[in-house]
Order: structure tokens, then C-alpha cells, then sequence
DNA sequence: TAGATTGTTAATCGATTAACAATC
DNA sequence: TAGATTGTTAATCGATTAACAATC
């Protein structure tokens, strides 16, 4: 029976082990004196971060971007399942090869709604990325992963929303490095 | 002149006006009765955060994530600036049109310390996301963006190091939104 | 047993939010 | 002036860290 102990699990993790041991005892029980019991974890973490469903995820904005994501190999066996990528360039659906379905932008509510897609990539440009968060919240996305520079002003105040800009983040480890830099 | 009021500002990033202020007051001063001098609150930033210096910063990994993020323009005008790529595979980068300079990766230290890169991005595949980061951190980079599922062990614990995943990201959503229907 | 490790309660820390005097 | 808004102090909140009894 494979254990690991919460010291080594937050070694892997970058964090101690009071978190891990918070973390997970606030899933259940799942080591003794021994660690972690690691199918026993795997479980536990499964069941109780609803990982036991696969959600649909779709794209939209099959620039760069947004088709590294959709040809990062779907995430096979993971807990998200990239079911469709749009884009408003119809010519640019036309010339991809991919085994993951496409549609223009303007079916976004459409094809969302009637696949129960529930979560959504935005990976356009920053002007039409307000409008493309209100297409998926009219299909009933649940929550959006946003990558355009622009923060999404959340019409519907269930639907969760995070945003991410490589910019933004180079930045702030910038300020990490001048902070630094300053206080020396 | 121009102003803006903290209601304003927070309105457009997302938060509060009590976060604004309290961030802003932290630089300086910048406002009165009638809001934020743009002009003004724009000077304390640039300083206050480093800003008026320009860091160079290089991608290490030229797959799709890498290229899509060599490619977004260098951001210009910004606070950053793309100087180099670097690839283990040498074809790869023969067959790739840019401005910016490309190297093998085994010269990542050297390249980085001879430009004064101080910024590192990876792009690289997991397996070879950690032997990345040590040469990035052997060439002297201060801070380090990590595109690959794996979390960076940190040799050096002057260096800053932000991991991101797509894949961990759509699953924190998944959980907030399994969250809120356990909740219902 | 002795030593290692969990699960949990308490303490600390930092960030967000609230409140409000000062300003023009 | 009256109303709007900042800058700052105090209160709240949640997450991280510390400490330790219980377990085998």
C-alpha cells in the first residue's frame, strides 16, 4: 500500500504541511500514522471536489492562443473536456484540422446551451472580449477563464470568472524584482 | 484635466474602492475632492512600481504555447520586453520567422547573463520544465513564469517564481462551480 | 516502546472592507 | 455651502502557520 507523508506532499507542492494537513482533513480522513493512504486520497480529493464528473469546456478565439489550448491534447482522462472552439473568422474554422467540433462565434449561446458546455475560454481579442463572456453566460456557462487583457464585467453574478494576462504577471513579478531590488 | 474617482477605477478592474485607495495612498499621493489625476496617478505607478525601467525577459520552449506568446507582439511600449526564445530542438528554430533572437537552450545561461535578461518564461514540456528553470536561474533571471504542469523547485530562494497551468485553472472553476451546486 | 505522523485547535499574518475626519 | 472624494485608522475576514494531543 503506497503512503506519502504531508511533508512530502507539500515538498512536491511548493507549500508545508499544515496546509496539506488543513487541505485535506477538511475533505475527510485519509492517513494515520503512516501518511496518507494514496488511493484512499485520491479518492477522498475526487469525490470531494466533484472531480468524479467530466465538465465540457469550449474556446473561443482560435487565434495562437486559443489553438495551443485546443491542440494541448484536450486533457485526456482529466477532470475537462474541450467540447468546441468558435471563432468569428469563418475562413479561419475552415482551414483547421482538428477533431474537436467548430462553430462561428455568433452560435456560442446555440451550441453551449445544447451541448451543456459549462465552462468557457475566452482567448480574443481584448475588444470583443466582454461580448464574447456575454454570449457563454447566455448559453449558461458557469464559469470562464479568461485570458484577454481586459477585466470581464460579470452581468450574471453566479457565473465564476478568472482572469489571466502574461503581461499582467510578467509585471508583477517585475514589482517583485524592484521591491527587492529597493529594499537592498 | 483628466480624473477618475476610486468608485471608477474599481469599477473597471473588479474591486472595491476601498482596495484602491488603500493601494494607491500606499505610493503617494495623487488625488483630492475631486478624484485621481490620471497624469499624476500614472507617474506614481510608473515609479512607485518600477516602471520607468524596461526589463528584458525570454521564452524558453518554442512550441505553440511558446510561439503564441513570442508572437502577441512583444508587447511594446510596455514595462517588458521579449529579447530572446530558446529551443532544444534546432530545427525548430531555424524554421522560425521573428524578430527576436533565437538560441539552442543549452545556451540559455550564457545568452541570459551576457544580455542581462532578468525574466524567464517556460514553455518547455513537463519533463524538462525543472532542468529549465536551473539554467534559467544559472544565467542570473530574477523571476520566472512557469507554463508547465509541474511546480518549479526553487534552487535559489532569491528568485520569484509564479506557476500557472490552464489545465489547474479550469479545474479550480470546476470546483467552485461543484461547489455551488452541493451548496443548492 | 519510541518515533513518526495525522487531525485539530489556537495564534499569526496579510489583505479586504468599513468608517469617518479632513478637504475644497 | 453642500456634496463628493480622498487618505487613514479600525474592524473583519480568511488563509497560513504553529503547536500539540492522539494514534499505532
Amino acid at each position: 500500500m503506497y503512503t506519502a507523508s504531508s511533508f512530502r506532499l507539500g515538498e512536491i507542492m511548493g507549500i508545508t504541511s499544515h496546509t496539506i494537513r488543513k487541505d485535506i482533513s477538511r475533505l475527510g480522513q485519509a492517513g494515520d500514522e503512516n501518511g496518507y493512504n494514496i488511493g484512499l486520497l485520491k479518492e477522498l480529493i475526487k469525490k470531494g471536489l466533484g472531480f468524479d464528473k467530466v465538465r465540457k469546456a469550449c474556446i473561443a478565439g482560435l487565434g495562437r492562443l486559443g489553438s495551443a489550448i485546443l491542440n494541448s491534447g484536450s486533457f485526456p482522462g482529466q477532470q475537462i473536456r474541450i467540447a468546441a472552439g468558435f471563432d468569428s473568422n469563418i475562413n479561419r474554422l475552415e482551414t483547421f484540422s482538428t477533431d474537436i467540433p467548430l462553430f462561428p462565434a455568433v452560435k456560442i449561446p446555440d451550441i453551449v446551451r445544447r451541448d451543456a458546455i459549462e465552462l468557457g475560454i475566452i482567448t480574443v481579442p481584448a475588444a470583443s472580449a466582454q461580448l464574447t463572456a456575454e454570449r457563454l453566460i447566455e448559453g449558461g456557462v458557469k464559469g470562464i477563464l479568461n485570458f484577454a487583457p481586459v477585466v470581464i464585467q460579470n452581468t450574471a453574478p453566479d457565473v465564476f470568472i478568472r482572469n489571466f494576462h502574461v503581461l499582467d504577471e510578467l509585471r508583477m513579478l517585475s514589482v517583485l524584482v524592484n521591491m527587492k531590488e529597493e529594499a537592498e
